[in-house]
DNA sequence: GAGAGACTACTCGGATACAGTCTGTCCGAGTAAATCCGG
DNA sequence: CCGGATTTACTCGGACAGACTGTATCCGAGTAGTCTCTC
C-alpha cells in the first residue's frame, strides 16, 4: 500500500503556491522545472486539486495556479484526498456473509468487527493529516529547515509570476 | 490507496486461528471454504504470515496453520505488515533536489518537512493498528457482535481439526 | 505382530496469465492576454 | 491614437501506451502421517 508519487508533487506544488503573492499564478511550466518533474503528467495532480477545489486556474499568459482559499484553511488531508480519492484503505467485502455455517436468513447486527478497527486506524491517519495545515507548513520551511534553499526558491518564483 | 484483499483475509484467518484448540492445526483448504476464497490464491497470504513468523505450518494430513505465538502477542499491525510490507505509505522522492535554484553543494539539513508530516501520520496508523491484538478481537467477537455466527463458526471449526 | 515400503493429504514454491492501476506522452480544443493592423 | 482582428501561451480534457502490481490459477516437489504388504 503506497501512495502515489503525485502526491508528494501535489504537496510540493501546494507548498509553493502558498508563498506566491495575492492574485498571481504560477504556470504548471514552472512548477515542473522546480520540482524535476514531467510537466504533463505533473499536470494531471494538478488538475485533480482543481477539481477538488483546493486551487483555482487562469488561462493565457501569465496563467496557471494559485490557492483557491487561505494557506491556512487547506490540509494534508484535503491535498491527499484530492489526489488518491476518499476512499477507505481498508475495504470490507462482508467475507462474513461466505461462511457455510452462517444461520440461514442470519441478519447481520453491524459493520465487521475486524472493519472497525481497520477504520479506527484509517480516521487516526486522516485526523494526523487534518490537523497539519498548508500555512504550518510554510511556517516550518521559514523557520525549521532550510531557510537558504526555501529562499532561494522564493525569489525564483518570484523572478516567474 | 488501498490495502490488498488478503489483507482482509489473513485478518480473518488469524481471527479463526487464534480459536483453535492449542496443538491443533487448521487446513487452507478449510479456512477457504470458512470464507469463500479462492484456496490456492488465500494460500499465499497464509505463506506471508508463515513468513513473518506469525503463523506455524504442518504438512502432512491433518496438517495446516495454528498461530505461532499466543493471541496476545499478535497485533494488527503484524498481520498487516506480513501481507503488505513493511515500507511506508509515503515515499519521499527528495524532489528538492532537483530544484534549479538549489546552490551549489547544497547539503540537506535533514529529512524533507513534508515528509516529516506524512510519516508522521503513517506512524499514527501503525500505533492504532500495534495496539489491538487478536486475543482482543476474539474478546470483541465474542462479547460484542454476531455471537451466534461466532459461535457456530467455533463449531464447524472443531470438527475439521 | 513388526518393520519396510507404498500411499495419501497436505504445504511450499515457481510459472503463468489476466486485469487494473500507475506512470508518462501526445495532441487538439478552448481561453485570456499580448500583439498587430487598419482606420 | 484607438478598436478590432490575429497571434501567442497557457489550461483542459481525452486518447494512448508501457510498466508494474494485484488477483488468480495450475502444477510439480517435498513432507508427514497412514495404510499395506511381507516376513
Amino acid at each position: 500500500m503506497q501512495l502515489k508519487n503525485q502526491v508528494e508533487w501535489a504537496l510540493h506544488c501546494c507548498a509553493i503556491l502558498a508563498g506566491l503573492p495575492d492574485g498571481r499564478y504560477l504556470a504548471t511550466k514552472d512548477l515542473a522545472e522546480l520540482h524535476g518533474t514531467p510537466k504533463e503528467y505533473l499536470s494531471k495532480a494538478l488538475q485533480a486539486l482543481s477539481a477538488a477545489g483546493l486551487v483555482a486556474s487562469t488561462l493565457g499568459p501569465s496563467g496557471g495556479y494559485r490557492l483557491a482559499r487561505p494557506a491556512a484553511e487547506i490540509s494534508f488531508l484535503d491535498i491527499v484526498e484530492a489526489v488518491e480519492g476518499r476512499q477507505r484503505t481498508f475495504i470490507c467485502t462482508e467475507i462474513r456473509a461466505n461462511s457455510p455455517c452462517r444461520p440461514a436468513g442470519f441478519c447481520d447486527t453491524g459493520p465487521c468487527t475486524i472493519a472497525r478497527v481497520m477504520w479506527a486506524a484509517d480516521q487516526a491517519w486522516r485526523d494526523h493529516l487534518a490537523a497539519t495545515s498548508l500555512a504550518q507548513l510554510s511556517h516550518m520551511l521559514d523557520a525549521e529547515l532550510d531557510p537558504d534553499l526555501w529562499a532561494a526558491t522564493g525569489r525564483w518564483v518570484a523572478q516567474r509570476v
